[in-house]
DNA sequence: GCGACAG
DNA sequence: ATCTTGTCGC
């Protein structure tokens, strides 16, 4: 387990933070079909705090996409750097992952997020974030549609509605399990929305939610567990 | 102006 | 996210 240090130049109010997202939105790549799924390797992160103490603790787990088996972890805490705010969520989530992330001892692949990339007020969500600051590919998977809205898909796994703002695509929300409430998948950085989703039903063989956020989500909440 | 709103 | 017990079900 390492510690959080918050990049330099990180925004200190709500008003920097909005600049900083309308300035690096322009770095995002949107024309890349992204890995193949079931190749190489794909990480989850993930971040749980105790506001209480002023803690956060952020976990990076990465899997063999074709097994699914785990090959890789690491974790790190620290001071939270941000509030929530809708619409910021990064600012509070991205120094704790980054910190994790340069704990791996290897390369992480694709990174899946818990929430959006594109699927964003202004089209930056964490997923965008995080993937134009390590410049590697990126995916959101969230769980609640935010303030999009879509069309209930098919009942059978694999199934998909677009999610909209507007009239605007700005996702998918995709069936992972029969009959089950979807997940909500948005592109990041250099992935193709189709790719995305893909990758999501790839890491979804059992659960709703995918193997890579389960396996981040319960590392870096035992990680808080242990810091407090 | 008021509420809603990823995690 | 987090606060929180038991409970129904495979």
């Amino acid at each position: 387990m390492t510690t959080v240090r918050v990049p330099p130049g990180w925004p200190a109010t709500e008003q920097q933070a909005r600049a900083l997202q309308d300035e690096l939105r322009a770095r995002v790549v949107l024309d890349e079909p992204g890995p193949q799924p079931g190749a190489g390797r794909v990480t989850g992160v993930d971040v749980a705090y105790d506001d209480e103490r002023d803690v956060v603790a952020a976990a990076a787990v990465v899997l063999d996409a074709a097994t699914l088996d785990v090959v890789a972890e690491a974790t790190a805490v620290g001071p939270v750097s941000f509030p929530y705010v809708p619409g910021l969520l990064a600012f509070r989530e991205i120094p704790a992952v980054l910190a994790a992330l340069d704990a791996l001892p290897c390369p992480p692949g694709l990174i899946v997020c818990d929430g959006y990339g594109l699927a964003h007020p202004r089209r930056f969500g964490l997923a965008s974030h995080l993937g134009v600051l390590t410049g590697l590919p990126t995916i959101g998977v969230a769980k609640n549609p935010f303030t999009f809205t879509y069309d209930d898909p098919e009942t059978p796994r694999g199934s998909t509605s677009p999610l909209l703002a507007g009239t605007e695509e700005v996702g998918r929300a995709l069936r992972t399990r029969d009959g089950v409430k979807p997940v909500f998948v948005s592109v990041g950085h250099r992935v193709s929305l189709a790719n995305a989703c893909a990758h999501t039903l790839a890491l979804t063989p059992a659960y709703r939610l995918p193997e890579t956020t389960r396996r981040a989500d319960a590392l870096c909440r035992a990680a808080l567990r242990e810091a407090t």
